[in-house]
DNA sequence: ATGAAAGCGCTAACAA
DNA sequence: TTGTTAGCGCTTTCAT
């Protein structure tokens, strides 16, 4: 009794046996009133909580109500609002959420994976980090989606944005304010994403693409690259860059070189404050919120059964022009 | 054996008892080399993986190297970067980290405590949303600190800013730009943080204080308040907000007028491209991943036994002069 | 060094 | 409607 109070506690402070108090906090009907009231009070005083743990263990559905998410980084703000929207989808259905962060870190998706299926999360919703999923073929029985990015090696629905025709519409833009050169700054090659997004630049520009700089990472290394690029005698006159962090590093080397008002710049993925910079940077946005809740929806399917072929879902990127992409070329002189 | 594999199904494989298996998962000494890797090979060969929760069932340490963190929304900056801190000190110690979101719901934050805590968590972390932590005395057994802001009729340890201390130096480095009528605009004032700010506000001004709004909710709020102000009859010469998002909202005001460049501005709480804005944005930064690592140690020391008295650990906070904050006041002329 | 029995807190299956 | 018994997967205790 000097611990926290246990279901047989409740049993001897209500005098009723240990199964009528399951039956009461179980909400099940068959218990005259009278005894539930005496349970009732003696949960109350005690402040009796029942053990989730021990009441899963023994259960038939054996059921933890708790998912496993993994992100790239909690900390940054596309992973921030596919967190938040899966938590939402999450609450509404009692079910709570564990994270963990990747870093881009393949062993510590490995890890992470296996450790939040060994506390018998009901499923996993993963944002690789590693470039082989195939490990999670052993994960029978605890259903598994994937979200930002696709999976190699292993099938399962994936949740992700239309990186293709959201790319080309972007370079499309750009040619539409009369943009020729048109330079690509990307992430790794080896990420599906980044590949489908250069996919979509070549796709705009036929077969006449401008410059084109891969494996970029990070947004130091994106002003370097933006500087590098513009030094060249065939410099371009507008930027599409493929991520996030590279287009922040790009509008600091175009401040930085004063030349922010002439070179037009379309970023694929949104970021705050890009609508208070100088100019406003023109984006493709991409909804986490809605695709944290796609994925939520199709892992809370899965949970609950259903059993169909690996499902691919797309989200629509939204264009939003703001400034920096609407920079019409130089007139030649 | 159609389902996942027990101990059980290991010691029949490697035709030893229960109690063998468990020996060697636990990695005690006294095992055979022999019969340990006997254990090993069908540990291997079924894939078996211990179950956590019934094994901190029954173990005499009843820990389940799990916390749960209640932030305000996980989707934003501040919130995600205490997370992350908070994650990276667990994982240092094999912990894993649950989260919510309160969004200022008082309710939420009862439930959550209550569901996390109901979930065995070794510990909590919490962003307080509510006035009143009071429910949280009957946690018994259940280290908790506070990070963000103080608690309310229950006495924990609580990791905070150096509010006073970072506002004063943030009106006083107006003044010595030569400022003399400094407006505050200011978060909801039932919040212990804000008031702490509009503390050290009147303090740098002594008993000369300028135009003062409190209970500014929202950038949009800000805007307005922020328009309001610069109307007014005795209009600022500089502005210095109490958050956030209140800042962000007094840029855009200003900016929307075109007095980014004559009216200057110190913000407290740094944001994602401050220093990208025009000007770039002057800021009392304060640093969550120092207070969200200072509040996981705090816990985890807790949770190991210390028994101390409530502590209060202030982190200091960091003038960051990027340009708006040193806009000198208009000769008069 | 190994194993058998008991039991963590709870629910399933069955009985009264 | 209520209670009894068994047992979820594991670790403890105690015997061998």
């Amino acid at each position: 009794m000097s611990g926290k109070p246990t279901m047989n506690d409740v049993a001897r402070t209500a005098g009723v046996s240990l199964k009528t108090v399951s039956r009461v906090v179980n909400g099940e009907p068959s218990v005259t009133p009278d005894l539930a009231a005496r349970v009732r009070a003696a949960v109350e005083s005690l402040d009796y909580r029942p053990h989730l743990g021990a009441s899963m263990l023994r259960r038939n559905d054996r059921r933890t109500r708790m998912i496993g998410v993994l992100l790239e980084d909690v900390a940054n703000p596309f992973s921030g609002a596919l967190h938040r929207a899966i938590e939402d989808a999450a609450r509404d259905r009692g079910v709570h959420v564990l994270t963990g962060s990747l870093d881009e870190d393949e062993q510590r998706e490995r890890d992470l994976a296996r450790a939040f299926r060994q506390r018998q999360t009901d499923g996993l919703i993963v944002a690789p980090a590693g470039s082989d999923q195939s490990y999670l073929s052993r994960f029978t029985g605890t259903p598994i989606v994937f979200v930002d990015r696709p999976p190699s090696g292993f099938g399962a629905d994936t949740v992700v944005s239309t990186n293709v025709a959201g790319a080309a519409g972007a370079v499309r833009h750009l040619v539409a304010h009369g943009h020729r050169r048109i330079a690509f700054l990307g992430d790794y090659q080896r990420r599906a994403t980044a590949r489908e997004r250069f996919r979509g630049y070549l796709q705009a520009l036929g077969h006449r693409p401008g410059p084109v700089v891969h494996d970029v990472r990070g947004e130091v290394a994106a002003e370097r690259a933006t500087l590098a690029l513009l030094r060249r005698a065939d410099a371009p006159t507008a930027l599409f860059t493929g991520q996030n962090l590279i287009t922040i590093g790009a509008v600091r080397a175009l401040q930085r070189i004063g030349l922010h008002q002439s070179i037009a710049l379309v970023g694929f993925d949104d970021f705050p404050l890009a609508d208070l910079l100088d100019p406003p940077v023109t984006v493709v946005a991409q909804h986490p919120a809605r695709m944290g809740r796609a994925a939520a929806d199709a892992l809370f399917e899965r949970i609950d059964g259903h059993n169909g072929p690996p499902r691919e879902i797309r989200v629509a990127t939204t264009l939003i022009p703001r400034g920096s992409g609407e920079i019409r070329i130089a007139p030649a002189r």
